[in-house]
DNA sequence: TGAATATGAGACAGACCTGTCTCATCACTG
DNA sequence: CAGTGATGAGACAGGTCTGTCTCATATTCA
């Protein structure tokens, strides 16, 4: 039915926009750029995405799936939820790290699209809980649902925090006292059972 | 010298970008939404601000004089640094609560302005630092400075956290979770001089 | 070969953007 | 009153934005 080009191209102009988006904002990459850059001809971008509010959405969905594939992959590597979210921080040192390190480009979303009802704002909101539910999930192995809810949403906090302050040029600091008051969460939630 | 209605219309700017940048963003807001709201000539914005870029510096640090004259005050009124800290997270639990809460405008401003060498950008790498420098002062206190600067960025972390949080709907959770987790942050601080 | 589909290239519309300029008007001060 | 500086109103330039449209050109499959 659908020749395999399509896909190709489609795939091309999404992560062609992702590298852009990330850089330079969504507000600030007009759809000339995006298109000049993917090598691609206008209308096909338009073809497979009806307006570029869709094409970002769906840039989101597309770093979303890859980011919750990573993190599955890291949970099943190690056994004691200790080590497993000590995973998920290695992971954001890496990424902190990394030459072409921009800040999350989920909570860049937010900022320029406040708006609750937006599909851009929803696809956040889906990104931040699919973390947040893995960690919970992973927690309730040692405490109970209501203390692991707590717990994972700290360390939520923590690492949006720490992504924040590697954008400003602290990532060293930031994971670091991200990870000491990790291993304080934890242990605190552990007790308080 | 310099007559004092032209210190108002100045004034009156700043504000009326600032409440437009918050709720819709910086590069969707454009200069004649912003004389339109002000009820304000197109040139007498630009006599007083060479550039839109300087007027969102120059709203940035006035809401960053702002916030920090009221952490300030907020110190005061409490003797033990827990308090102190605490009264930061009422602060913030307010703020939360309020009507036209819309994110934190210098997380906005980094994910808009994402070049280090940009004002927008060092504007920011102000505000964080003063929140950031305060925390420590009020930490030193009760813990070795090394102890406190850690602990004061594990807070920094939790605010924004939960300043993100909030912005996705979970206000009540966020500064619930942050509340504990920051207590957890500064007793396991304490113990580790 | 023929037909269907995907793509390329670019003109085009209509709106919006920042920033400049001119000229009239107002308010205050000496 | 005369003069000075701040302001209002809006035209204007030059650029960019999203999204639509047309027509020519592959590519693929029957």
């Amino acid at each position: 039915m659908t020749p395999s080009p399509a896909i190709d191209k489609r795939q091309h102009v999404v992560e062609t926009a992702y590298s852009l988006f990330k850089r330079a904002g969504f507000h600030a990459t007009g759809i000339d750029r995006i298109i000049a850059e993917a090598d691609v001809a206008k209308m096909t971008m338009y073809r497979h995405f009806p307006s570029k509010d869709e094409l970002i959405v769906e840039v989101l969905d597309y770093r979303a799936r890859r980011f919750e594939r990573q993190l599955d992959q890291l949970a099943q590597e190690v056994a004691t939820p200790e080590r497993k979210i000590g995973k998920i921080f290695d992971w954001h040192e890496r990424w902190f790290g990394s030459p072409d390190f921009h800040g999350c480009l989920f909570a860049h979303a937010l900022a320029e699209f406040g708006d609750p009802t937006h599909p851009v704002f929803q696809a956040v909101i889906r990104q931040k809980n699919g973390l947040k539910r893995r960690m919970q999930a992973i927690l309730e192995a040692v405490m109970p649902p209501k203390q692991a809810e707590g717990a994972a949403a700290a360390l939520l906090m923590l690492i949006e925090g720490a992504t924040l302050m590697a954008q400003m040029g602290e990532a060293d600091a930031a994971i670091d006292s991200a990870r000491k008051a990790a291993d304080a969460v934890i242990a605190s939630a552990r007790i308080a059972q």
